[in-house]
DNA sequence: TTATTTTAATAACAAATGTTATTGCCCGCG
DNA sequence: CGCGGGCAATAACATTTGTTATTAAAATAA
């Protein structure tokens, strides 16, 4: 249980990848521009910046201990972040769709990371490095109204962190779980229950427990 | 229990403050600039913005369901936020000398705020005003170095809850009362245990057996 | 000082949660 | 197909944690 940090997770990016150097669609050229919202010139300028990379479930983008250097838009798919204590594996945090993904503290500071990155299920990518991902910030904070969403974006960030510590001191774990599937039911559907417990910081076996009850809660009879 | 939002906390802030408009002495001004980093000159423009106030303790600066329009500046004392959770006190932050607090949220998007402040000890405080704030943000902002020091600012904030949301998936609260012993000392030192206790997610009772776990372990023979 | 209030420790009991082990299901791979 | 591994449900038991009540000490106010 704490020995296998099995093969699948040893793919390295450049054997796990085939970077594709497609173009990129309408449809994730806008949700770029949501997320780093310079005008649409600016935007052609940057583009080759981003390439697309396709890769199995069970990939590591990037692996505790490494420096982050590379940024991931989640075009399709789902990835969790984790990291390893005393040999159990915890998540804390998943990525679907639109979502933006990087060791955050590795990535700005230029430490090691904390953490690991993984796909869970079979993702379309699209990367850039951080020396880029710089030249596009430094762009738009010369643009005040820009300058404002991109801060605005970050403190938003910070929020969602406070929120989900709020939780741990006021929910108990099934009040968290029921939050979950309220606020990101995607992530209920689509990710093992294992991982969601250690989101959820409980146990495998406590999370089934609660979702046993719940079900028994609603269908209080149920004739045969 | 859950009755008594008793009247020392009904002190409003121009009832409880007598706000004294002494000039701001050296060291506070330099703890200011390491918040907002401007140059000198720039600084002698603003500080006017800033009012000292000396308050009790127990006084409520900012409450619930208010929008906040002011941030703070601590140069002496104690402070903490808090929230109503189905009548019971939850305390999730800390604020000793050289702290900025705000109800952050409520501060940046107007909104009613989520949180209560309130002073643990009797303290001296600097305040400004929201519109205040903005002009000398907007002008750290036209400065790159100064404005990604800001940005570097607001990182490590959500770092630190994301520490701290990290501590509530991987340790037991022994570790994480240990982990602010560590971190912290003077909030052990200064703030009373049953705040402590819901800011690491249990019980006042709870804590004290552990304190009293770790100092029977610390000392398992200690004759008459 | 005396009287109140706040704070902390402790005990006793109840409830929640973790651990380990077992079983069965499902799914990808040979 | 059939096999093996990953995943989830469940049971049984151990441990942790919460709740309520009591008491004492400490701080504060009158």
């Amino acid at each position: 249980m704490s020995v296998s940090t099995d093969i699948r997770k040893l793919k390295i990016l450049f054997i796990a990848t085939k970077p594709i150097f497609a173009k990129m669609d309408q449809l994730m050229f806008d949700r770029f521009k949501n997320k780093f919202p310079l005008d649409d010139d600016k935007w052609m300028q940057y583009l080759s910046y981003f390439k697309r990379m396709d890769v199995a479930a069970k990939t590591t983008l990037l692996r505790e201990g490494e420096i982050a250097k590379k940024m991931f838009l989640v075009e399709k798919g789902c990835l969790r972040a984790w990291f390893n204590n005393d040999g159990k594996d915890l998540t804390f945090q998943f990525f679907l769709e639109n979502s933006t993904v990087a060791s955050l503290e590795s990535f700005r500071k230029e430490i090691p990371s904390p953490i690991t990155l993984e796909t869970i299920e079979p993702s379309v990518l699209w990367y850039a490095h951080k020396k880029d991902i710089e030249k596009i910030i430094a762009e738009i904070s010369e643009v005040p109204t820009l300058r404002d969403k991109f801060i605005n974006s970050i403190f938003e960030r910070t929020f969602d962190y406070m929120k989900h510590f709020f939780s741990f001191i006021k929910d108990t774990p099934e009040q968290r779980y029921l939050n979950l599937i309220e606020e990101k039911p995607e992530i209920i559907k689509r990710v093992p229950q294992h991982y969601i417990a250690s989101f959820l910081g409980i146990s495998t076996v406590h999370l089934s427990r609660i979702k046993s009850k719940l079900a028994r809660e609603k269908q209080p009879s149920q004739g045969k």
